[in-house]
DNA sequence: AAAGTAATAGACAGACCTGTCCAGTTGTTC
DNA sequence: GAACAACTGGACAGGTCTGTCTATTACTTT
């Protein structure tokens, strides 16, 4: 675990004054990488001011208690991911596989959709009732706005709603798996996933554009 | 967490000799049920022995310490879950339909292939590299067996690839989001999900054979 | 019935993590 | 330059979990 950029280390930021090491977001940071790394349990007070050579009191000026910080972290992730993908899926298309291609955006671009943090959220709800209530609510916006997707190209309600849930479940899984592939191996993988996914073939066009975009966005 | 069942409270088992309150296997069993319920760092000697009602000393009469009892619960895991989806995927079909409808029998019974055991394992391999190559290998042996099912159905080897990810993939993260439906709800979406995992409408008898199996198993 | 064996109970030390208290440091304000 | 606010460090208490040690119990063997 290298040591995270600090808030007094990076230039962009405003300078820090007083008797000030870190602030709130370098604690929220570095718990951020934490939870995606190791889950929840991961996430201690202790390990985080070892990370930030900071004492372990410091904490506790910004964060009521360990809680406080975990439900800053669960907050995050309300306000970017589901929005994201909802978003891709709303992104206008002129035919499904471009739309899907939209969809896989989420999958290649982790600054759209940042699937690490998907699954630390998942494995954690898998902990807690409160958690979990909060991801069914977000799975249950982005299957609406997926279902919706392949209605606007007039699939039959139930196969829309299937179809919803299998590029939706069928993305999470193999993140999940997290194959060593590389860019190209899974680039090389997209139209047969166009065709598995909507029952059509994606056009030369749209698979030309994905990749450009992925090639763009993967640097 | 209610009580589980104890050896010397089953009827099948041999009576219990001598001083001895709970064997191995309850304590594995109890085990299991913890790591399915809320993942490895729950899985606790103490709340052990404490849901066993026997002093924790005696966990150490049986296991060498914690981390035996983990490579137990690994062990089991891959002794049962890959090789049941394997032979699955190998069983005798007459058509695609028919070879996915003897996978999904995996996500219906629990009997055959044990998900949240999956689930539980996949949380704790992203803590663990030891278990993250257990689990790989035993990722990669489904996808293969998988992709083989398509083959023999006559799709050509990349769509083969591409349609094994998706059908395995949707499943993990079907299962992952663990929605509410019941059973009837379910096989409503099988026709649906047939033609998106094959691309071919499965014949009413397949589907009726499914739905017939699936309520067997439900009991 | 005495000796032996398998399993368990309870006490203990040690490691780790959280949260609190208070004193100390740094820069700002008047 | 004194008072102040913002933040940090170190010590402390308390809780939890692991693993070890020793004594004790319940049954078996001879």
């Amino acid at each position: 675990m290298t040591a995270p950029l600090l808030h007094r280390d990076d230039p962009d930021k405003d300078p820090l004054v007083g008797n000030v090491k870190v602030t709130r977001q370098d604690w929220l940071n570095a718990a951020m990488s934490v939870l995606k790394a190791g889950g929840v349990e991961a996430v201690k007070v202790a390990d985080l001011a070892g990370q930030l050579q900071v004492s372990r009191s410091s904490f506790y000026w910004y964060f009521k208690n360990r809680t406080d910080l975990l439900d800053a972290l669960l907050q995050h992730w309300q306000d970017t991911n589901t929005a994201a993908m909802v978003a891709q899926a709303n992104a206008p298309a002129a035919t499904i596989t471009q739309a899907c291609c939209n969809i896989f955006r989420c999958n290649i671009n982790t600054a759209l959709f940042d699937n690490r943090l998907d699954f630390a959220v998942r494995d954690w709800a898998r902990r807690s009732d409160r958690v979990n209530a909060v991801l069914r609510a977000g799975d249950t916006a982005r299957l609406q706005a997926l279902t919706a997707m392949f209605a606007r190209f007039d699939y039959p309600p139930l196969e829309a709603t299937a179809r919803a849930r299998v590029i939706y479940y069928m993305q999470l899984g193999y993140d999940d798996a997290n194959l060593g592939e590389t860019l190209d191996e899974r680039l090389a993988m997209v139209p047969g996933y166009l065709v598995a996914f909507t029952g059509r073939a994606g056009s030369a066009d749209e698979i030309a554009a994905f990749a450009a975009y992925a090639r763009r966005v993967a640097g």
